[in-house]
DNA sequence: TGTAGTGTGTAGTATATACTACACACATGA
DNA sequence: TCATGTGTGTAGTATATACTACACACTACA
């Protein structure tokens, strides 16, 4: 039950494949752990790192940091702040929308977009 | 800066004044801590409890457990649980909301739970 | 005057989080 | 054959989180 770490491995594989940047070691170093704490998140040895380096890790890999986050069991702070600054709304609306299809849900992000608000 | 004990002390003496039931022993003891702890968590002297106590003391004073877990600094586990399953969608819409004025949230809410969805 | 209740001070503990430092074994090409 | 690069193993560390246990001083009232 290791999803973040075979997750971020095969990512990484995958890229590796035809960019040789990718290895172990490299990425390691573009976002600043050492080698080893990532061999062991990759293979589940390690539990997940902290917000700053999964965001920079989902950077390098050309993922998206929300979506890597939620891998982790994580929500980035910059989101929590803003429900934090309004938490009986959000949390409702978030109740709310717990059980919407996908699409509902997004249609939904669209209208507000728009600024039909 | 202590936003959370301070409101947590008002509260409780404001109660209290009615009713005996609220002294720091008698809540410490219905939410199951330490009487020292609430204490010094009232007077700043530790950071806010965990999640749990924290729902149980607003349980207690008859607040809501989303607000008071944000004066905490929290956001509940059971809302980061929903956001996980759709990080991006989540994601997307809650910086959608960020600047939104509170009554154009509440419009989506109602209209989301009167479910023209 | 003692006992019941009030809040507080002191001194810890267990567990989790987020890592570092360095040595090791294996492969590959020059 | 040796320098370079690959991933991994071992053994730690610092800091934060979430508390407990118990003694102490003060007040009120019976």
């Amino acid at each position: 039950m290791n999803v973040f770490g075979d997750y971020v491995r095969q990512r990484r594989l995958e890229l590796q494949e035809t960019d040789a940047a990718f290895s172990l070691r490299k990425v390691a170093a573009a976002i600043d752990v050492e080698p080893s704490y990532l061999s062991k998140i990759e293979r589940g040895e390690q539990p997940p790192p902290g917000e700053k380096t999964i965001i920079a890790l989902a950077k390098e890999l050309g993922e998206d940091p929300d979506a890597l986050l939620a891998l982790a069991g994580k929500v980035s702070e910059e989101l929590l702040a803003i429900i934090r600054k309004r938490p009986k709304l959000f949390a409702q609306l978030i109740r709310d929308l717990k059980n919407m299809p996908d699409h509902a849900v997004l249609r939904l992000v669209r209208e507000v977009r728009d600024g039909n608000w």
